[in-house]
DNA sequence: ACCTGCACCTCTATTACATCA
DNA sequence: CGTGATGTAATAGAGGTGCAG
């Protein structure tokens, strides 16, 4: 598969996207090693209860506003916060990130930096963006505009509305997604004029649409794996009983030459995630693509080995540093 | 050839709003 | 009607990549 976002080449993207998350292991970013503890709480789907979600939003309005420890805090107070930073952060006000910036001569096709989350409110952080090339008008340029897809008429207190996209748009993303899962600026910009919508919400969807797509995937291979683990210690039970019962019989009497035909099973088996075969032991079960999510698994064959232990995130390809 | 800064991109985690039971 | 759960749009920030100087 290859594709192209900008002209660049995308395939490293596409395989973090919509590979399978076992190759999420090598990464090093910290928020990359907790994936697979998150896709292990998704499996047993439990959501945040409120009072966590309030201590959350506490700690992310903890921003601006350091959260008192142990208090909590409602939607008022979420709004009086709003207001206060409007208060505090005039250039705030004004911006509402559901209308559409005007359509005035300033291309919407391009919409210069308005892709990247540094291009909305996230500049606030002052990480990058000194107004080179877009001129930096485009936070003025998203709260001045209006469009028909805003019926909502918010925009007050510097609290966010949410849009909800309409059925109709979200079958027509849903339809490009299966088309492609990345967008390139000028689909972007196509779709958004097809949907009425801005290149950054297209932009958003597209990501959040990934985001649920990989966490589905994540939560089958979860039930994949703890299928194969079931499996494995069902298989490991009855080759335990087996040795019981063979060394029972050779107590009882000589050894016989048939029953050394029954030998265990090799040390270890390699086995393939994906599809759950077995292959002969140092021969990968599957085609060479596979050979880099292989699983070498020692198998106890004594009476009293330990159940196996599933090492199962590997084979991310290394990343430059 | 290597380094550096910039622009742009994606990803993950989180927040916050809308809706439903 | 209030409340918690849920879905999802939007935001924040980290980090990767390509390119120009």
């Amino acid at each position: 598969m290859e594709m192209t976002v900008n002209g660049r080449d995308t395939e490293h993207h596409l395989g973090l996207g919509l590979g399978l998350s076992l190759g999420m292991a090598g990464t090093t970013s910290p928020v990359e090693a907790a994936a697979p503890q998150r896709a292990l709480a998704a499996a047993a789907p439990v959501t945040l209860g409120r009072q966590q979600q309030l201590q959350q939003s506490w700690n992310g309005a903890g921003l601006f506003f350091p959260a008192p420890s142990g208090e909590q805090r409602s939607h008022a107070d979420d709004r009086r916060l709003a207001a206060l930073a409007c208060h505090e952060m005039p250039f705030l006000r004004g911006i509402d990130v559901n209308r559409a910036p005007a359509t005035g001569g300033a291309s919407e096709d391009e919409e210069p930096g308005a892709s990247s989350p540094d291009s909305t409110l996230s500049s606030l952080s002052g990480k990058r963006r000194a107004p080179t090339r877009s001129g930096g008008g485009e936070q003025e340029r998203a709260g001045a505009g209006s469009d028909d897809e805003d019926d909502s008429g918010a925009g007050g207190g510097g609290s966010r509305k949410k849009l909800r996209l309409s059925k109709d748009q979200s079958a027509v993303l849903e339809e490009s997604f299966k088309e492609h899962s990345t967008l390139n600026p000028k689909q972007k910009a196509a779709l958004a004029r097809q949907l009425r919508l801005r290149p950054r919400q297209v932009e958003v969807w597209f990501q959040n649409r990934r985001a649920r797509t990989k966490l589905k995937q994540t939560e089958v291979d979860c039930e994949s794996l703890k299928r194969c683990c079931e499996t494995l210690t069902e298989e490991n039970r009855r080759l335990q009983r087996e040795v019981q019962e063979l060394r029972a019989l050779k107590l009882l009497a000589p050894p016989a030459p048939h029953l050394y035909m029954r030998a265990p099973p090799p040390a270890t088996l390699t086995m393939c995630p994906s599809c759950e075969r077995v292959a002969p032991s140092g021969k990968p079960a599957g085609d060479e693509s596979r050979a880099a999510t292989m699983v070498t698994r020692p198998v106890p064959t004594g009476p009293w080995g330990p159940v196996p232990v599933l090492p199962v995130f590997v084979g991310r390809p290394a990343q430059r540093s």
